[in-house]
DNA sequence: TATTGTTATACTCTATAACTATA
DNA sequence: TATAGTTATAGAGTATAACAATA
């Protein structure tokens, strides 16, 4: 990742991937370790928290289609409202229509720490974004966009 | 994360904040998943790797040199090179001079890993960055270094 | 005393397979 | 049979505190 010894003559071109790889590897981690402390939830949690929260789905929001919003699995979501349950935050009822299938939705104290958050995260993107115009945001969104796109489709062949 | 609805006027502003660190979110959890399905190594063991894999560092990295180049806590490396040394891809050795110190360097096997890792990692580039000029990514890099920076150095005031 | 690295502990997140209850 | 969600299990990463050896 952060080897720049390549034996082509393409050695430029194979060391800004590598730096951009290592410096969203660098980005993920400080996301996750500022989440965390500054905000007091995990990047995980704020995602199942904001797209809870969001006024299309007042009413709650199918299981399955929060985890093809989230892009974690069955399992993993699992996990994670359990442990969002344990604090009051979310509460999973039983559909009417399909019995197998779950609402999620946020708790009354669920919107409650959202609001709260949401002052806290303000602040938040107001000193991280600091020097960012709009457009390069946009720009931005824009690369990582792509990026995820282009890495979701890559697939080694198996052969060592 | 995903909430859209803030009750000032710069609605639009906060809105691209919101996408920007969703879509950083999901791409951190792309590039662990594709990085540990199609290359065989989680993203910290490939970063751990790269660090020692390269010219300068042949003669091994003092751990303490090595937290920092990767932002993760001692005990976390410590972890880390626990399981790379039981994959043989690693050892760890008393400095001469500071006789607390240790020195981390890759084994044979552990270039030969390296080396045989190359191989992937230029085709998961080739796949994941088609369509990607060089100067986006250029400028790429830039935005992820200038966001790391920012984000690290936020601080919310504990006051809820 | 301070620093280097280690141990211990607990929590979060992830991946996989097997299970249940509905459909 | 297939689908929705759950349980079980293992691994990986992280944070924090306390510790031993050395400086």
């Amino acid at each position: 990742m952060s080897n720049e010894q390549v034996s082509s003559q393409d050695a430029n071109l194979y060391a800004i991937n590598n730096r951009l790889v290592f410096r969203l590897f660098q980005l993920g981690n400080t996301l996750d370790r500022m989440s965390s402390k500054e905000l007091g939830v995990s990047p995980v949690h704020w995602a199942v928290l904001g797209a809870l929260s969001r006024e299309q789905v007042r009413e709650g929001m199918l299981f399955s289609d929060l985890t093809e919003y989230l892009g974690v699995s069955r399992q993993n979501l699992d996990g994670l409202l359990k442990r969002l349950e344990r604090d009051s935050h979310v509460i999973r009822l039983a559909d009417q229509q399909d019995r197998r299938a779950k609402k999620v939705m946020l708790t009354t104290q669920g919107h409650v720490f959202w609001e709260e958050l949401q002052l806290k995260i303000y602040e938040f993107y107001r000193q991280t974004f600091e020097g960012f115009l709009f457009d390069d945001k946009v720009t931005f969104v824009h690369f990582l966009n792509k990026l995820n796109n282009g890495m979701k489709n890559t697939h080694i062949s198996p052969k060592e």
